[in-house]
RNA sequence: GGCGCCAUCGUCCAGGGGUUAGGACGUGAGAUUCUCAAUCUUAAAACACGGGUUCGAUUCCCGUUGGCGCUACCA
């Protein structure tokens, strides 16, 4: 373990900053920890980490973050560790984490430490630290930096409404904040469910500093008493990231700009346990082209999709790295082009600039066709054989053709939609007799958000799409027949369900989202 | 609503107290080409607004506006 990096000088340092009332209770001595002279950070071998969570298809926004810790480690000879976050067991997915390592490798980022290759610092699953986190609680609430909330979620509602009708910040009321010890040993001994929330000084203010804003100040009014410990036993993000950080020794914690707001608390934690806060580094957030958050509604954002639509990785890299800037303008006589190893050579995280950038597919695609003119023939073909005409592929495609052609030359007919990136169908097609545009588009987007929720096998969209259609009073036929032209382009094809499941779902996704916006353009086109 | 972050062409980036505010993508025009791409030439296109500070602000400060994020027993 990296040594404790506790002094008395930062902790008074850190009690002024954090309130009095909070810092006073000088816990660690009482508890036992071990004290160290002050040293460590500072001087540490820088150690960064991304710390992605298994709910989903990996996001471009991992890369991103991926990328930039990458770089700043690599740069410094540091380690970049990889940490599963996957402590909130109702978003968990189980295929989720075998697809980040796959992404991540794509890509091309490497980590030093994570679950798959273990380390020093492991387990690297936060799911398999829960003692851990169980143990820290348990300092806290020995030092009454935090304590047991026994409110239930309906009372926790009805405080929430009442604060929004009052116009009122929500915050939690505080009920359980100064719970006797007779009462808590009573609700503990009726086995009444609670979490454990972090004990936030009434008074003062935290201030921190981002790398690359400066000073940024919360007032202690407006940081929220976090629930640390679910009354599943499962840490949130706060606390664990904090406690895995620290153990974990990270020097740097380079995040995205969504977790400004929360840094108070997480500087808030770092003091409770008496420990230095590392520096942080929070990027601005990759945008749609209207400027909020990327999202997949708006963008492909999952790291399969690309790799399947056939995007470089390089060109990927090279395009994420533009984002936010911190290449120098020069490089490469202005071109915008450059490699991972020029990226760890130039790259100033310093100078990223702080407007949330728009992920402009656009010039990433003109950027990947720079890289696919680039290679060689025999490496372009090798690319193609790889993703898009690999062998597992198209013998899966085969497969579902086979019995539907007269001759092998009417492959290309039947399966023109697996291998073009976009179709379009014209409403003629797509559009079912006696339905109205309107509803018509509605329900395919309602389709998009249950294929969205829909696990990926034919067995699972089948009963999604039929009930679907029972709840809405659509015949099979038609529900089917809509996607059919949305996924393939025509009225004929091979097996839906099937071709839809080999095409993949990224791909299936992303083109059902384009048709509803290319109808969504054309219809306000005509106005 | 509250709190926080941010603000240069449509988009991604440079720049910086005095500049014709630069490059790239995209777009328009032209050239080349059997077509389409690619390539070349070229054009249009930005400092959000209002106050300061200053001889002089796009640049520094303040405010406004706008955008974004957070505001969960999600991360």
């Amino acid at each position: 373990m990296c040594a404790e990096s506790f002094s008395w000088s930062s902790w008074s340092t850190l009690a002024k900053e954090t309130g009095r009332a909070f810092a006073a209770r000088k816990p660690l001595i009482r508890l036992g920890l071990t004290l160290m002279t002050k040293q460590t950070i500072s001087s540490a071998p820088i150690r960064v980490r991304i710390a992605p969570s298994p709910t989903g298809d990996p996001h471009v926004g991992t890369a991103y973050i991926g990328l930039i810790n990458y770089i700043y480690a690599r740069q410094r000879g540091g380690q970049f560790v990889l940490r599963i976050e996957d402590t909130d067991r109702t978003r968990f997915v189980s295929s989720s984490e075998q697809m980040i390592f796959d992404a991540l490798k794509w890509v091309g980022l490497s980590w030093d430490e994570g679950p798959d290759v273990s380390g020093p610092y492991g387990p690297y699953r936060q799911s398999e630290r829960t003692e851990i986190y169980r143990e820290h609680t348990e300092i806290l609430l020995a030092n009454e930096t935090a304590y047991r909330c026994f409110c239930t979620a309906e009372e926790l509602e009805a405080s929430r409404r009442e604060q929004m009708a009052a116009k009122q910040p929500t915050r939690y009321a505080g009920t359980c904040r100064a719970l006797t010890a007779e009462t808590i040993a009573a609700n503990l001994e009726a086995e009444k469910p609670f979490v454990v929330r972090l004990k936030v000084p009434s008074e003062g203010s935290t201030t921190f500093t981002d790398e690359l804003r400066g000073a940024i100040t919360f007032d202690h009014f407006n940081v929220d008493d976090q629930v640390l410990m679910k009354s599943d036993g499962f840490p949130t993000y706060h606390l664990a990231n904090v406690v895995d950080d620290h153990l974990m020794c990270i020097t740097d914690v380079i995040r995205a700009e969504e977790w400004i707001s929360s840094t108070p608390k997480h500087v808030l934690l770092y003091g409770a346990f008496g420990w230095e806060v590392p520096k942080f580094w929070h990027m601005p957030l990759l945008r749609n082209l209207d400027k909020s958050k990327i999202s997949k509604r708006k963008n492909p954002v999952s790291l399969v999709y690309y790799r399947q639509a056939g995007f470089l990785p390089q060109a990927l890299l090279n395009f994420l790295g533009l984002m936010g800037g911190g290449m120098p303008n020069e490089i490469n006589n202005g071109t915008e082009k450059f490699t991972l190893a020029e990226m760890i050579e130039h790259f100033e995280v310093k100078n990223i600039r702080l407007g949330g950038p728009v992920f402009d597919l656009t010039k990433l695609k003109w950027l990947n066709g720079e890289y696919i003119r680039a290679m060689t023939p025999g490496d372009f073909y090798a690319a193609l054989r790889e993703t898009v005409l690999s062998d597992a592929y198209l013998s899966e495609i085969a497969g579902l053709i086979q019995t539907r052609v007269e001759t092998l030359g009417q492959f290309g007919n039947l399966t023109h939609f697996f291998f073009a990136d976009d179709v379009m169908p014209a409403a003629e097609v797509f559009l079912p007799k006696k339905r109205t545009l309107e509803e018509t588009l509605a329900f395919a987007a309602e389709q998009l958000a249950v294929l969205e929720a829909t696990e990926w096998t034919k067995e699972a969209l089948e009963a999604a799409m039929k009930a679907l259609g029972e709840g809405k009073e659509w015949a099979v036929k038609e529900n089917f027949m809509l996607l059919r032209a949305i996924a393939t382009g025509g009225t004929m094809s091979p097996p839906l369900l099937e071709s839809v499941v080999v095409f993949g779902k990224a791909r299936t996704l992303d083109r059902m989202r384009r048709f509803l916006e290319g109808q969504k353009k054309l219809a306000g086109g005509k106005k």
